[in-house]
DNA sequence: CGGGATGTTGACGGTCTTCAAAAGCGGTGG
DNA sequence: CCACCGCTTTTGAAGACCGTCAACATCCCG
């Protein structure tokens, strides 16, 4: 039976689709309407790759390592348009962070439908390729950085991504805990806590309660991000330290 | 001018494309043909991703965190289709591993020009979402896995993509050095050594000189990965223990 | 066969984890 | 409105793992 929910809203809002179109119709019949509550999980197929629209609430979408071993590979808010990987070497879910509605399709079935509709195609490429670049600086940020510079970076990027109000010194409202910042950064949960108290002790960031966090000094974050600079193009000459080698 | 070298190879193999084909005809328009020796960069525009198909040969993705740390976020081999990102709080290069010919394309006109063929759609988004799955498994592992345990799987991996001839032990031949596995795996040049060694005193893999590995024990290597069980399908049930919290 | 790059091994130190306990927040009920 | 209680967060001390530095061995190419 179909199910038209936020199905439409989706369709809509993401690709232009007039719900009442035959294209909008058949990939509707696909939909499933979910809503999750705070730590609930999103049941997914574990044989295949679903697609999932977030129409509003707050998702993380962690993996399992081994048992006890959670690391959490993205965070999503409303609007977003993501994956969720079938079961291969290791084990994908989908948590709410709070109250969430959301839309999932069997991600095969939906591109077979979708084939024929250009935006909807394109819309899915540029959004696949957002996750992998998203994806590839955390692997970066994971490889790479120490404890410091991962937080500085994390509240750098949740910063951007929450869009906080445009005071003087923005202030975000952080829907996860720092457990779950600590599975996202490859950090335990001591070691995140130690960075914030460094970052308040030096008067970058200040917080307030459990999730309230104020960037005072967005320049000096930066820089403990350790990013050569965020505002400005990166450097362009010389990356070819790496001897070329002899030519041929 | 439109450069038809491996391009026509590339359309054809990947999307079934008849090169004489109009939509053939106007993707060869924005290729470039490159070739690559062990060490040199491809030159990639900064400003825009850059969408890549390794006709011969292998690369590495890999990407500056700042200056002296490099973070490898793939490797390619022959017949892979992928795409560099253009620089954002990152900046990512391509360079050989060994002499390889690739075909370079605009990602953003290939993608306008290429809207209309659902099959050409079809093929990048299953590629991109490849890609992803792979980056965050590799997430996964730089998170929460130790050196041993992504030594292991690093091996795995390759043993798989490189399809090694089907001996009474699998043997493989790495294209890339200790100092590439390190930067990819997050770990340096002396941890990789020394856990290649204890690899081998532990009888799982034998090496020869600098690039041959033998895979002696495959079970136990996964084991070594800390994979619950490579082979069977994962845990099913219970995975709920995250508490799902008090009903409304 | 020789030289330089690549890889290996050892000792030591720093960063993050582990284990343990105290403090703070936030929701519930009096 | 305030006191209580559970859970999250913070703080501290000790230990493990990986990184750093340095020396040596090996491989591969000319």
């Amino acid at each position: 039976m179909p199910n038209f929910g936020s199905c439409n809203v989706f369709l809509r809002a993401t690709f232009g689709i007039d719900p009442g179109a035959e294209i909008g119709r058949q990939l509707g019949e696909l939909a499933t309407q979910v809503h999750v509550i705070r730590g609930q999980e999103v049941k997914t197929d574990p044989a295949d790759t679903t697609l999932v629209f977030l129409a509003s609430g707050a998702t993380k979408l962690g993996a399992l390592a081994s048992r006890e071993r959670h690391q959490i590979v993205a965070f999503h808010f409303g609007g977003d348009i993501f994956t969720v990987p079938a079961v291969s070497v290791h084990r994908y879910m989908l948590i709410g962070l709070c109250e969430s509605t959301l839309t999932t399709f069997p991600a095969r079935e939906f591109y077979d439908r979708a084939a024929s509709n250009p935006w909807i195609m394109r819309a899915l490429l540029e959004r696949s390729q957002t996750a992998l670049f998203r994806c590839r600086d955390k692997a970066v940020n994971l490889g790479q950085k120490s404890a410091g510079e991962r937080v500085a970076g994390f509240l750098l990027a949740m910063w951007e991504r929450l869009d906080a109000s445009e005071g003087s010194s923005p202030m975000i409202d952080l829907p996860m805990s720092r457990g779950d910042i600590g599975e996202s950064l490859g950090l335990k949960i001591e070691t995140v806590s130690r960075q914030f108290t460094k970052l308040r002790e030096a008067g970058i960031i200040d917080t307030h309660g459990r999730s309230g966090v104020s960037l005072l000094d967005l320049p000096r974050l930066a820089e403990q991000a350790g990013y050569y600079d965020r505002n400005t193009v990166p450097p362009r000459p010389e990356w070819v330290e790496r001897k070329p080698e002899l030519v041929p």
